[in-house]
DNA sequence: AAACCCTGCAACCGCACACAA
DNA sequence: CTTGTGTGCGGTTGCAGGGTT
């Protein structure tokens, strides 16, 4: 499908902003509040793109934007969250008051990458750098599968929709997925699907053979964090790879739970949807639209050991 | 002082999604 | 169902400024 471009490029400037252009955006956005960026330049009165002039505001002028260096806790948070999330920078940002993804992202690039390295810690995997060669010991798990190698391209990373929820393209964590009538027992699949490129077919034996068994306990030992997604499956039912928010709802009559995260640690574990200890919007990223918050069909159990996570991961009283 | 290198960050680009017609 | 539009996201680029030689 063809698409017309955004705006006229042979009418618009690029580059850098000059001051005048700010002000003229602010007090537009002032007067008129955002959105409709297409029509916003020209009536503006802005030789801009729209896209530019929203990506000026939101990164930039916004009032909102928290300016300076990051702070410690700051960068554990991202380091974390990135953990958890991947390269979703907007998702990360929605954690972070006052921060953008586009900043972030840079601070990622420019910074914590180096940090990461500097403590021996893959930034992509959030793995020690010598796990590739080194199978763990004590992790009696089968070694990764090519699909859970980083693959560093960049068309890799897509947007989480409703299809790739279970892709599991970026998630870094341990993800055990059991079957629902039989969670404790040896058919369990325990997959470290970091970063894997290809849609991790959940529930196959793939998938039982992309773990590396590092845990994210060994990534980040000073927090003594080990966070395991447990995905009950219906018992008889296959999950397919393509799972999207219609379709959990409808297995929601049939089958529950089906997606049990849990935190181990020393604090008992109270259930939240995971979207909600994070404390994403439920329109952010959260599959479970509110079902998960009845603690029924999706569930988080948050504990952590390690103050700081506590903090950022405490769960919510509901 | 000049040339070169490196780093950080603002901005751009292309793609994909949501939604309306 | 198809198509077009608006918007958001993630990866990449280019430049300014500081540091080094």
């Amino acid at each position: 499908m063809g698409r017309s471009p955004c705006c006229e490029k042979e009418h618009t400037n690029k580059g850098a902003w000059t001051k005048e252009e700010d002000e003229r955006l602010i007090n537009y956005i002032k007067l008129h509040g955002e959105g409709c960026w297409r029509s916003l330049p020209k009536a503006a009165g802005l030789l801009r793109c729209g896209k530019s002039c929203r990506l000026r505001w939101i990164n930039y002028l916004r009032p909102d934007l928290k300016r300076g260096n990051f702070t410690e806790d700051e960068d554990e948070l991202i380091i974390n969250l990135h953990s958890l999330l991947g390269n979703k920078w907007s998702l990360i940002a929605a954690r972070l008051p006052g921060r953008t993804d586009n900043e972030i992202k840079n601070y990622w690039n420019t910074h914590i990458k180096r940090k990461l390295y500097s403590r021996g810690i893959d930034p992509q995997t959030h793995r020690p750098l010598n796990a590739a060669s080194a199978t763990p010991a004590t992790a009696p798990v089968p070694p990764p599968s090519p699909a859970a190698v980083p693959v560093a391209t960049s068309s890799s990373n897509k947007k989480i929709n409703s299809d790739t929820i279970s892709s599991s393209n970026t998630l870094t964590h341990d993800v055990v997925i059991t079957n629902n009538s039989n969670n404790s027992n040896g058919s369990q699949l325990v997959s470290n699907s970091a970063y894997a490129n290809t849609a991790t077919k959940v529930g196959t034996d793939e998938d039982s053979n992309s773990s590396s068994g590092v845990t994210v306990e060994e990534s980040f030992p000073h927090h003594q964090l080990n966070l395991d997604l447990s995905i009950g499956l219906p018992s008889s039912h296959q999950v397919s790879s393509s799972v999207n928010p219609e379709k959990l709802k409808a297995q929601e009559h049939d089958q529950k739970p089906h997606v049990l995260y849990k935190w181990y640690g020393n604090i008992t574990g109270q259930a939240v949807c995971l979207c909600y200890s994070l404390g994403l919007q439920s329109d952010q990223a959260c599959y479970c639209k509110g079902v998960g918050a009845t603690a029924t069909t999706t569930m988080v159990t948050t504990t952590a050991t390690d103050s700081n996570l506590y903090r950022f991961y405490r769960p919510m009283n509901i």
